[in-house]
DNA sequence: ATAACATATGAATCTTGTTTCATATATACT
DNA sequence: AGTATATATGAAACAAGATTCATATGTTAT
């Protein structure tokens, strides 16, 4: 049934930071440093959650440099973003009052 | 950006009871005992996921008699869960191979 | 009215995931 | 070679979610 797959990807939804970065990177492909200053969190925390989203396939990686770009494996997660907007906007109007 | 409410969404697809219940549903609508039975997961446990699903909208149920029978929101998971699928198949392949 | 069955719920406990801290690696620059 | 910058990583600390236990509620049957 492959459950704990399934389990992994959500999981990686399923979280706020990773869910920050992956808003962020809908803009387009994004070094670390660049990922810690616009979410604000720890380069150490943002790095430990990329590998978790790259081990899934969520991400990618390109190395120029120093510096390592992230971008969204637009071919899943774009469409499955999709689905879920639709299903908040929906049944979730007002359920997370304290939202950001 | 509603990220709260994703997160809420997604929280309920990463946990393994959770989706075994929702595959199990996916095969029609059942009672909490038949849930309880299927799974091998304990009552109390089972009653406190379904809460949760419902809340989020991922459930829908229908009360008849004394028995409560739950059943899938199509509209939202079953096209999500098709879309993981794939991703799945193709990124995932012995990612996890300690599943059941 | 009482007993039996089906499900729900609060609080405590247990588990799992996430962040932090310290440090390592890797590349570029002087 | 030595220093600075960018990112990664292991282990401990911390936080959040899940399960369990005991019990409550609600419905049917006798």
């Amino acid at each position: 049934m492959l459950c704990k797959s399934y389990n992994t990807f959500f999981q990686n939804f399923a979280n706020r930071t990773n869910l920050e970065i992956i808003f962020l990177l809908q803009k387009g492909q994004m070094n670390v440093s660049s990922i810690v200053e616009k979410t604000g969190y720890e380069q150490s925390s943002v790095s430990h959650n990329l590998k978790k989203l790259i081990e899934c396939n969520i991400l990618t990686v390109e190395s120029k440099g120093r510096e390592r770009f992230y971008s969204l494996n637009k071919d899943t997660v774009q469409p499955l973003l999709k689905l879920v907007q639709k299903h908040v906007e929906k049944n979730c109007r007002g359920c997370d009052k304290d939202d950001s």
